[in-house]
DNA sequence: GTAATTGCAAAGGATTTGCAACAGT
DNA sequence: ACTGTTGCAAATCCTTTGCAATTAC
């Protein structure tokens, strides 16, 4: 696993111990393309045989992070989830159906280049940035689902108009 | 406060009682323009000499979202954050400063155009959307501060390619 | 009057922390 | 050897929920 190289390095650039259980949580991360939340981490883990502490998770997690490799995020579930930020899709911009709760992404150059310019507009020196789109996917528009202003009529042209 | 009032009509639309401590909610959210936490609203509250349990406080905000009048933020804080929907700033793109906390707005057509048109794209149909820019404010960056990138170097370049 | 809300305190769920035993350098 | 980590359980933080007393309609 040659992402698990980098987070070695990190440790060692650090002054860190390289232990089992940080390799191992490594693995796990760079080797899955999904948004893992600690729990669904831990299930993982524990099919490999690997036996870790929720503990050792998150303060691995917080490592991981740190190091630059791996990105938090949250859909607003109640918890996070992390996603490693090499191999196939270098993107953090996420669509969220609010009818069924699938999060797909979008990757979109210009999108970026816009954001970044926005950002330095204002003096700003970005780093990273995240974008979540709520609203239905294709397959709950199809079934007939409504957006859900279940209130007063907002749709997205009134209020960012 | 008139927003108040689309609030006491959302209720009553609804067939919910319009209770002092709803308005009393309503108008401490609608007469700031700040991301407010339950704990700064319940401050304010108190300040008012209203004394509300937080209890209602989260239910009322619940509604309030419901309505679509308010909106809630997570600023990776720990906490949620409600900011009203009407006045002064239809924005909803933020500027988090990883140095001070601070949080700044962009306000960007162009940008919510392309954003809506790359999830339409996709077959999603988009309600509402949140973008989250992090890095160093104008003041961070005059006081020295550098980009936290603790591990590898990896800046927005080598991400988003 | 009736049905819904309030507020307290207790429960809940995710994350963090203290600390003795243990592993990495 | 020495410093830092692990893992458990307890603690913490935000948020939700149950329920008797209260309020809006």
């Amino acid at each position: 696993m040659s992402f698990v190289h980098l987070f070695r390095r990190y440790l060692r650039e650090q002054g860190l111990p390289v232990t089992q259980q940080r390799e191992a949580i490594a693995e796990v991360v760079f080797a899955s393309s999904e948004h893992l939340s600690v729990e669904e981490l831990e299930t993982l883990l524990r099919e490999r045989g690997e036996r870790i502490g929720k503990a050792t998770i998150y303060r691995t997690l917080e490592m991981l992070v740190k190091s630059g490799l791996v990105e938090e995020h949250d859909f607003g579930e109640g918890f996070k989830r992390y996603e490693h930020l090499f191999g196939q899709k270098p993107v953090r911009e996420h669509l969220i159906c609010t009818e069924c709760g699938k999060v797909a992404e979008i990757h979109s150059p210009e999108l970026v280049r816009m954001q970044e310019e926005a950002a330095r507009r204002q003096g700003f020196q970005p780093s990273r940035y995240r974008l979540q789109i709520y609203g239905l996917c294709a397959d709950c528009q199809a079934a007939g689902a409504e957006l859900r202003w279940e209130g007063l009529s907002c749709p997205i042209e009134t209020i960012q108009g």
